[in-house]
RNA sequence: GGGGCGUUAGCUCAGUGGUAGAGCAUUCGGCUUUUAACCGACUGGUCGUAGGUUCAAAUCCUACACGCCCCA
């Protein structure tokens, strides 16, 4: 994609700075007096029932505004199209009906300026409702010219980078971010019922933990320290639940400095939540009802389409534990050997998947079912009993010490959910923590650091608790149809433009 | 990090070695119920950047930038 070139200004918007220039010497350019009564979709609504003459005998006075979208000039008279936040209402403009010369200037108006129009409203003889402007205004000179109103904008790299022309011109692109709005507060509305408590927790962190990933950092001028900004808010939130809290969440960011692909922006958006005297299938029960009412409330149905993929949230989702995801897709493994590490180390092998020395039988199974199962648990499903070795915050399961009660959720072959009952008891927290550490000390920057005062808020007693994370991205790239992260995010990261 | 594809007018796209093209938008003219309005005329480009090959490069080669997709 080019870049602007304002060395020799393009000759469109010469044009347009010639007709503002004009307008600042008639007065304000840009006022900001003018106000609307009414909205475009609102109108439709109401009006929707009247035919012409019976609109027209009501005289239904209207103020509308927006940006023009399309303009028709036919000699003495036009429509045009606003386009305001809820839609498009058109307005028609009779030379002979408007003040002297206003219908000359009207007549240098741009599509893509912010115009205000009052009249009475009507409906063309093929039906359209219409407002018959009396007054009408440009509110905002656009200097720049929209996308070719016929095909739009298409370039991606445009559409995101540019993301307010992405939006004007693109009504599935402003659909995407209504349904981003209405997924959060669906989940906000479905928390607060249940008498959880929305929270904040710092995005800077002296000691980054809550989750395996390697951390950003930045740095307090003032107080000449390092920080890092936060892999996950899971620690604080479980001190909240010491604190007594017992129903937090928190929807926000969390920083992950690895690779970026259409499954992965450095910053994304989670939903975290604990809840104190619950366990992990408290919580495998409230996402799946989560997600059925959430399908039904937003989209209408509890079957959607992905990418030409039909997902079902209605009937119950299946679950598997890593162990039988791992048999069902590798025929030939030795369910007998699942713990034998130099088994694993050769199955590892065979599958082409690099290995370090410190992987432990649990950490390969992980490997193992990531490389040959993930990507085919396409209908909603929950996976259970993760090894304690991957699991570092999770509570040993109480029959199997190596694994803990813990789940993820995948669908169409992609994690979107993780969740466990917590481990609430501060010596195999500690003794877990040490773990990490070694590795850390072994070269794994994605190991978690020892967190002393989570230690010590565990020793005040955290009551038993499940928490869990869901990914806000994915869900929503999944509730839009949208292949990609970056069409689910407003601003996605992208390597700088280049002015010159 | 590796591989593939892409970058041409404001937008959407043609153009595979021989004078840089179309539609829409813009500009000018016409048109008082249009719907991608229509009719007529015109205008608009360092073909992503830098090198190279060639009599000649948007086109072939190399590097780089940015993007998209796949893999790690």
């Amino acid at each position: 994609m080019s870049n602007n070139k304002p060395k020799s200004e393009n000759k469109l918007i010469a044009e347009r700075r010639g007709k503002l220039d004009a307008m600042r010497e008639l007065g304000n350019a840009y006022p900001n007096d003018f106000r609307r009564n009414a909205l475009a979709e609102e109108l439709h609504r109401t009006y929707e029932a009247h035919a012409d003459q019976p609109l027209r005998d009501e005289h239904v006075a209207v103020t509308v505004s927006g940006r023009m979208m399309a303009k028709r000039v036919m000699g003495k008279a036009s429509f045009i199209k606003l386009q305001d936040r809820s839609g498009q209402i058109q307005v028609r403009l009779e030379r002979d009906r408007l003040a002297d010369g206003v219908y000359q200037g009207f007549k240098k108006w741009d599509v893509g300026d912010i115009v205000g129009a009052q009249g009475e409203l009507f409906r063309t003889k093929t039906g359209e409702l219409t407002v018959m402007a009396d007054e009408v205004r440009l509110l905002t000179k656009a200097l720049r010219p929209l996308p070719d109103k016929f095909h739009g904008l298409a370039d991606q790299e445009t559409r995101y980078r540019q993301r307010y022309v992405d939006l004007i011109i693109n009504e599935s692109s402003r659909n995407v971010f209504r349904t981003r709005s209405a997924i959060v507060s669906y989940i906000r509305a479905f928390l607060d019922a249940q008498d959880y408590l929305e929270v904040e927790t710092p995005m800077m962190q002296t000691t980054p933990g809550g989750a395996i990933a390697r951390p950003f950092t930045t740095h307090h001028n003032a107080l000449d320290m390092q920080l890092f900004l936060r892999i996950a808010p899971e620690l604080n939130l479980k001190r909240l639940i010491v604190g007594g809290f017992e129903r937090v969440y928190e929807i926000n960011r969390n920083f992950r400095n690895e690779g970026v692909s259409t499954q992965h922006n450095p910053e994304f958006t989670m939903l975290e939540l604990y809840r104190a005297y619950a366990d992990y299938e408290d919580l495998i029960d409230m996402m799946e009802a989560l997600l059925r009412g959430m399908s039904q409330a937003i989209l209408g149905v509890t079957k959607i389409n992905y990418q030409g993929e039909e997902l079902d949230f209605g009937n119950p989702f299946a679950r598997m534990t890593v162990a039988e995801v791992i048999e069902r897709f590798n025929p030939d493994f030795d369910m007998d050997r699942i713990r034998d590490r130099e088994y694993l180390l050769g199955i590892c092998e065979a599958l082409g998947i690099a290995v370090k020395d410190s992987y432990g039988p649990g950490k390969l199974q992980i490997e193992i079912f990531e490389k040959t199962g993930e990507n085919n648990l396409r209908a909603p499903t929950f996976v259970t009993q993760y090894p304690t070795e991957v699991s570092p915050l999770s509570r040993k399961n109480d029959a199997d010490p190596f694994l803990t009660d813990r789940f993820e959720f995948f669908v169409a072959g992609r994690e979107i959910a993780n969740g466990f009952s917590e481990l609430n008891d501060p010596e195999d927290q500690a003794e877990r923590f040490r773990a990490q550490a070694v590795n850390r000390e072994a070269g794994d920057d994605e190991a978690m650091a020892f967190d002393h005062d989570y230690i010590r808020a565990l020793e005040f007693g955290m009551p038993p608790t499940a928490g869990i994370g869901v990914g806000i991205d994915r869900l929503v790239m999944l509730f839009t149809d949208s292949p990609s992260i970056r069409d689910v995010l407003l601003f996605p990261h992208m390597r700088p433009e280049v002015f010159d």
